[in-house]
DNA sequence: ATTTTTTATTGACGTCGTATATTTACGACG
DNA sequence: CGTCGTAAATATACGACGTCAATAAAAAAT
């Protein structure tokens, strides 16, 4: 790759040639610059977005991009809004426990697919109105559950506050490479039970993680009139 | 405040009247710029932690900072290892369930009184052996509670990820006032469940929240023979 | 046809992390 | 007690970043 592939790579619009208004329907729309945002993520990570970047992806000086959005935080957070936007809600049919690893297994597969964008959509504040049928999907499936509307909320909250934090972690830990062992030995003395699960805990398997921590939450969840 | 004050304000050290090797004794040592780190962001937020700034706030000029840490991040690395050891481990003794909710409990304290470093912390990798004795103390309680030792493993990161997430949630949560009142009159008819929790999903009450969250976890935890 | 508005460009500013080169005093050795 | 290597600071500079201000030009409104 000699150094004009470099400078052209991952353009998605022609360069314009001068100042000016552009012609009719050739300028930008905000949701091309997130679109164009996300797949920069996605293709390069969180630290390539940057605004002469993504200007240079849309054929564009990065002021330009100032016309759509008043700063680079928002920029982000449209792409954040993008990403809630990819999760597919399952169908509503079947047991509540089918329906709710369901709706957790679609949220834990955008993660894996996307894992920067996703690093980048945990960490900011989301948009409630935008995840209006996911929480009316879980909250459904905990009515069936035999909750009242505000353990519906907290059951909902818990879960949901897990699976994010489950989804960071899955990704930090496939991206890191797995470190050196601990020494077990040393430890068997001072630290008996953590040296009794040094495996799982130092070399866990996310996949294993992931069904344990589910079933966990679900379990708690059987009974639980009160609250 | 006039500027003399803002140009003083936080400094520890004296400042140094030029270059060369400073007298015995009289040179940093990593852990004074970790401290030092620590402190400025709890006072002035994340991203008042500048080379430069924790530089002037050390009595020195910001390069004088690489001859003890290779880069910012291996600083925020120091500082986020401050922060694990900042939490207290609560008496072993009492039932587990106690006992767990201490642990849990400390953590959520000091997520509380730094928030700002907690933030810092819970983006990075945790180096594992400083937290030993922490898992520790709670895989015993697991174990009291009927665990075997995978079971033990997988339960502690199932609430470990729960715990920290909860945190970072409640300190944006806190930080940010409340928005607008969502339209529940539009909400009714498509979103019923929703609308119901309306209340608890959009003002949650952190406490609340926390208390249901690991009573569900620790719920899901009685009689979890298997795996 | 003229004016207004919209969307872009250009250039610059201040700040950031940090690479490189230089200065100074401590500490070991003769 | 001088000499010297080296540790720990400074000085300077570079490139990249987000974004402000001024400007240009074409579309849309009058």
């Amino acid at each position: 790759m000699d150094i004009q592939d470099q400078t052209t790579a991952g353009r998605t619009r022609k360069p314009r040639t001068g100042p000016g208004r552009p012609a009719a329907g050739e300028s930008l729309t905000p949701q091309e610059v997130a679109r164009a945002a996300f797949d920069l993520i996605v293709a390069e990570g969180e630290h390539a977005l940057t605004m002469r970047r993504l200007g240079e992806v849309l054929g564009v000086k990065a002021m330009a991009l100032y016309n759509h959005y008043p700063d680079k935080e928002a920029i982000l957070d449209a792409v954040a809004c993008l990403a809630l936007s990819r999760v597919p809600l399952p169908p509503a049919k079947g047991p509540w426990k089918s329906r709710l690893k369901a709706l957790c297994q679609g949220i834990r597969g955008m993660a894996r697919q996307y894992p920067s964008v996703f690093r980048v959509a945990m960490f900011r504040p989301a948009p409630p109105e935008s995840a209006l049928p996911e929480i009316e999907f879980a909250l459904s499936a905990f009515a069936d559950a035999g909750l009242a509307p505000t353990a519906q909320a907290t059951a909902y909250h818990t879960i949901r506050v897990w699976l994010r934090a489950f989804c960071v972690w899955e990704i930090e830990e496939l991206r890191t490479p797995r470190a050196a062992m601990m020494d077990v030995a040393q430890m068997t003395s001072s630290y008996p039970h953590t040296a009794a699960a040094v495996n799982t805990l130092f070399s866990p398997d996310p996949d294993r993680m992931f069904e344990a921590g589910l079933d966990l939450l679900l379990r708690g969840l059987q009974n639980w009139k009160d609250r």
